[in-house]
RNA sequence: GGGCCCAUAGCUCAGUCCGGUUAGAGCGCAUCCCUGAUAAGGAUGAGGUCCCUGGUUCAAGUCCAGGUGGGCCCA
């Protein structure tokens, strides 16, 4: 039984059940309720959640934003900051009330309001209820801390009452208004659609395709009283509702004589419109045929020429790609012509289409006749007014209702608005205060949008939302805005415990201008209106809580995918900015959106990504994490997902933490180690070099994960953790693997430092990684800081997070193992160059170099390099004695500024330069080249091997190998070939590392027998062997060395 | 149509802000080493019109302009 205070780890693992062990630990020590808990009420950390659409599940845009949600508090908790996290859960919108439709089976507002407005919303909430078991799964598999029971949900009355509040606020600023918006509308439906609806459904169908001559009655610059402006149209039931002509500004305009009469087309477009020969006798820009007044097609508004309808106005969405290039505008069904009006200033309109789709009596000729219907008989009228030129049909892609199959139509809507456009200044303003990663989406994508911001449409004519407190008199139109609950209790006499549409709309004001009733309007709020008040809506703000708020304002943190920058990045930004003149968020972290493996939107119909229980079952959620952290993911580009790239995550940053775990605990637990132990370990400072290297390594990388930590680099963080897991494992641990096997009484100091320094590398590493990796860090810290009884944490995650002591850089160090590795990696180059395996030791090894630094590190180290290359002697030298030819060239970065064009011919100088004046230079002289003074500080040297010499070179550095062997040794290649023979018997006979074996050996080869003899005390000792006898004629297993053979058995002792 | 981003080895990506003449890494491939971390580990090697065109400069993967292809958002 050991007496060690470590318990052996095996270096096989399994990743995900240990994830699973994880996480019942966590819920037995109630550890994400304490790391909040146990940190100071006064230091507080904000991060508010940007709440997810609550119907669907989870995917893997969700825990990427997860990810980052978790990595970036868990960091700041372990800072010393309490970080409170509430789940925020997004219930309302459009997509819940589709899924629920479609559950029903009604199709639209005629359906749901026959089925019963309250009943449908009691049905929007069930779903939403729904859904919170899948999202708590996998958010708790992911390791995400979150709290999810003290959440806040965008249906809670609560935050309803808020979202009032906030537009109240707006209210009061006289920013809300009412107008029209042209919209995909739906008359089987009786409603308008979101223009992600309207694009589900598109037909080719057959529509009329009509050319139509417009009389000018009001000339202007080339065009003439009596000449026609020619337009086209595939929707002849909306030139009723003409009221202006639009033209490219640029766009060259031919005046086109057929028949004795002129017609204006775009000169582009004039072969295409007429069959015959035509005649072009003059020419214009739109610029030209600005201003020009014509006779409506049909006359039915013709009063609407006094506001200043019937004219052309210039539209830069005119092409000459089809029709005339000159554009029938009819602004209440399109919603380019509604902006062209708009942006002329021009405010006149007329719709004469009702919401089943049939035109009202303003249009008496088809007056009570359907849009699509009417065509047939406005095309008749058009032709008896001898207005009509052209009348064909065209085949072309139509939208369509993906609810009731009926042809989608675009009509203005009345609709609210946010005046965004008037702060648009002080929105950048204040943009740049706001921290953001990448630095280009805030600049960029963001700061541009900002600068044009437009008017917020914020009405949606549904019902599962927040709903506009906006009361309208039927009498009078007096309007009020109601800001609260107590309020509305005031005006109305009622006080509801619910506010969502079917209650408030029962509710009416008596009028205080009129002895009229007042309703609310029947318009719902966007539900991004409510994503961008969750800042007040989730802590009741300002009904409570009004100081937490103002502690809590605005958030340090937040992170979305790139697709928010217009979602709840924006209305975060435009509604604290109206109501407080702050950011909402000072740090945003941007992700980029994930992409299935062939590059490819992943699609759950095309099953081309891997499901995300699967990839937890196989790899685990920490290796998920470190993935997703180390992609470009994070520079918000799109990332391809891969199994393969997880893969990597766990060979090259889990298993070599582990198997460093696993070899630490092994020969803690083989010596018997305590922590008494480790406590009696010599004082950092006091330890051996490569010790004190891989210390000062970990403070360095412990500085730069700060550093890119609270610059919200996160992508910058994997990086340097790979290079440390590098130094530590291939070379701290292969250095040092000796060190750690000395029996006891032999070297006890030396091996009580590398034991110690590897304990606190392990103990203080895992607290680096832990935001990262919260499952294998917490493993490892339960095994090997946690004991019954002992103070401190009782999770890595309770821990403090380290910052760099700088004590224990030493940078100088750093840079001289750097050397020593370079030279290394040059001696094993040489030796496999030169087929001269490690194992046979070689007398000298000469490293050659002018760098005093260089040479330095090296004869401090030579031990070092001298083990690792297996040669007797490390010498340096600054003599290359015609091992290698020098080549110079120009340095251009210092002499490039002081020669300029000059530059060249001193660079071909400076390259010409044989070995004897470069040596002349590297011995510290000047030379002139091409009329220059040059000295070794302008120029760069590089070592080539020359021919016939074993030398290997890296840039300045050259590494020489002396290959003689003599039977000494070459006895102890033999030596070191036999130790490597019987290891691998011991090996396949199952012995434990420790086991002392009873080794009996013969052979017929007598140069072998002598070395097996002279180093017969070397042998036993590496193989552990207690006994150690020659035996002729023994029957054991024969093994080979170098051509030999050997037979050897071996028994445990 | 507009805004933003991307294009570098067979594949996935660094390097571009701040220009310097031999452009790196990982995967894969090939050859080999190690064997007291072993269902691990390591070394070496092959592999590039740095998307194209033009410009600035002594010098461009890097800066500028224009294009091509792709992505996201908006229309």
């Amino acid at each position: 039984m050991t007496r060690s205070d470590f318990q052996r780890v095996s270096a096989q693992v399994d990743f995900p059940s240990l994830e699973m062990e994880v996480l019942d630990l966590w819920d037995r020590i109630d550890a994400f309720h304490r790391s909040v808990a146990e940190r100071p009420l006064d230091k507080e950390y904000v991060f508010y959640d940007g709440p997810p659409f609550a119907n669907g599940s989870p995917h893997y845009g969700h825990l990427l934003a997860s990810v980052v949600k978790d990595v970036v508090p868990r960091y700041w908790t372990m800072r010393g900051y309490r970080v409170e996290r509430r789940w925020g859960w997004d219930t309302h919108g459009l997509p819940v009330e589709m899924e629920v439709q479609k559950q029903l089976g009604l199709s639209g507002p005629r359906d749901i309001e026959e089925y019963g407005i309250d009943r449908f919303i009691a049905a929007c909430r069930a779903l939403v209820d729904e859904t919170a078991d899948e999202w708590e799964f996998i958010v708790r598999r992911l390791g995400r801390w979150v709290d999810m029971e003290n959440d806040y949900r965008t249906l809670d009355l609560t935050f309803m009452e808020s979202v009032w509040w906030v537009f109240k606020q707006l209210w009061d600023q006289g920013r809300i208004y009412r107008s029209v918006k042209v919209l995909p509308y739906s008359w089987g439906a009786t409603t308008p659609l979101a223009n992600f609806e309207a694009n589900l459904d598109y037909r080719d169908v057959e529509d009329p395709s009509i050319t139509v001559r417009l009389l000018v009655t009001d000339p202007n610059g080339p065009v003439e009283a009596g000449d026609y402006l020619l337009i086209w149209t595939t929707t002849p039931w909306t030139l009723p509702a003409n009221l202006a002509v639009a033209v490219g500004e640029d766009i060259t305009y031919a005046r086109v004589a057929v028949d004795g009469e002129h017609y204006w087309v775009a000169e582009s477009l004039v072969t295409t419109v007429f069959d015959e020969e035509a005649l072009v006798v003059a020419t214009g820009s739109g610029a030209d045929l600005v201003g020009v007044g014509y006779e409506p097609p049909f006359d039915y508004f013709a009063d609407k020429r006094e506001a200043g309808a019937f004219r052309v106005i210039p539209s830069a969405d005119v092409t000459t790609e089809e029709g005339t290039g000159l554009v029938h505008m009819a602004p209440a069904f399109g919603e380019a012509d509604f902006e062209a009006f708009q942006a002329v200033g021009l405010d006149v309109l007329v719709d004469p289409v009702d919401a089943q789709g049939n035109f009202t009596d303003a249009v008496p000729d088809v007056a009570g006749v359907n849009v699509k219907e009417a065509d047939a008989k406005l095309i008749e009228l058009l032709e008896a007014s001898g207005k009509l030129v052209k009348a064909s049909t065209i085949v072309h892609s139509y939208p369509f209702c993906y609810r009731t199959g009926t042809p989608l139509i675009y009509k203005a809507i009345p609709t609210w608005f946010v005046d965004v456009s008037s702060m648009s200044d002080r929105l950048a303003e204040l943009n740049k205060g706001i921290h953001w990663v990448p630095k280009y989406v805030g600049e960029g994508r963001f700061g541009n949008w900002l600068e044009n911001a437009r008017d917020w449409a914020i009405s949606r004519n549904r019902y599962w939302g927040s709903c506009l407190p906006i009361w309208e008199c039927e009498s009078c139109s007096h309007q009020l805005c109601v800001g609260s609950i107590d309020e509305l209790e005031r005006l109305s006499g009622v006080r509801p415990d619910d506010l969502h549409k079917h209650v408030v709309d029962q509710i009416t004001i008596p009028c205080p201008e009129c002895d009229g009733t007042m309703k609310r309007v029947p318009e719902v709020l966007d539900c991004w209106f409510e994503s961008g008040s969750m800042p007040y809506g989730q802590i009741h703000y300002p009904f409570e809580n009004k100081e937490r708020f103002e502690a809590t304002f605005p958030a340090q943190f937040i992170s979305e995918g790139l697709d928010q920058t217009r979602g709840w990045f924006y209305t975060l930004h435009v509604l604290a900015t109206a109501l407080f003149d702050r950011p909402a968020f000072q740090n945003c972290v941007v992700s980029g959106l994930i992409l299935a493996e062939d590059g490819r939107k992943m699609s759950k119909s095309l099953r081309n990504y891997p499901d995300p229980e699967q990839v937890f079952a196989e790899f685990g959620a920490d290796a998920l994490r470190a993935y997703l952290l180390n992609s470009p993911v994070l520079r918000a580009e799109p990332i391809r997902f891969s199994n393969e790239g997880i893969r990597h995550v766990v060979r090259t940053v889990l298993l070599p933490l582990w198997n460093t775990h696993s070899f630490f605990t092994t020969y803690a637990v083989a010596d018997d180690l305590t922590l008494e132990d480790l406590a009696k370990a010599p004082a950092p400072q006091d330890r051996p070099l490569l010790d004190r290297w891989i210390l000062s390594v970990l403070q360095s990388l412990i500085a730069a994960v700060n550093e890119q930590m609270e610059g919200y680099y996160l992508y910058n963080v994997i990086g340097p953790v790979l290079g440390f897991i590098d130094d530590l494992t291939n070379w701290y641990v292969r250095r040092s693997r000796r060190r750690f096997w000395t029996a006891r009484g032999e070297d006890d100091e030396d091996k009580l430092a590398a034991f110690a320094t590897l304990y606190e590398v392990l103990t203080t590493f895992i607290r680096v990684l832990a935001p990262v990796l919260p499952f294998i860090t917490e493993r490892l810290y339960q095994d090997l800081v946690v004991r019954p009884g002992a103070d401190g944490p009782d999770s890595v995650h309770l821990a403090d997070f380290p910052t760099a002591d700088e004590s224990l850089i030493d940078r100088d160090l750093e840079e001289a193992i750097a050397v020593v590795r370079r030279v290394v990696s040059a001696g094993h180059a040489l030796r496999k160059r030169h087929s001269l395996r490690v194992r046979q030791p070689l007398s000298r090894l000469t490293v050659i170099t002018h760098d005093d630094r260089a040479a330095a590190a090296v004869r401090q180290h030579a031990d070092l390099i001298a083990d690792e290359l297996n040669v007797r002697a490390v010498e340096t030298s600054r003599d290359d004695a015609g091992l290698a030819d020098l080549s110079a060239k120009a340095d251009f970065r210092r002499l490039g500024p002081r020669l300029g064009a000059d530059v060249k011919a001193c660079a071909a100088g400076i390259a010409a330069l044989g070995n004897e004046e470069i040596a002349r230079l590297l011995a510290g002289e000047t030379l002139e080249v091409a009329g220059f003074p040059i000295t070794a500080e302008d120029v760069v040297v590089t070592r080539t091997p020359r021919e016939g010499t074993v030398v290997e070179t890296d840039g300045e550095l050259a590494v020489a190998l002396d290959t003689r062997l003599d039977d000494d040794l070459i006895a102890e290649g033999l030596a070191r070939d036999v130790v490597n023979r019987i290891q691998q018997v011991r090996r396949g006979a199952g012995l434990d590392v420790a086991d002392r074996i009873r080794l009996r050996w013969t052979t017929d080869d007598e140069r072998l027998r002598r070395a097996v003899e002279r180093h017969r005390d070397y042998i036993a000792r590496e193989t552990l062997a207690t006994e150690f006898v020659q035996a002729d004629g023994l029957e054991g297993q024969s093994v080979e060395v170098d051509g030999a053979a050997l037979v050897v058995a071996v028994e445990k002792a």
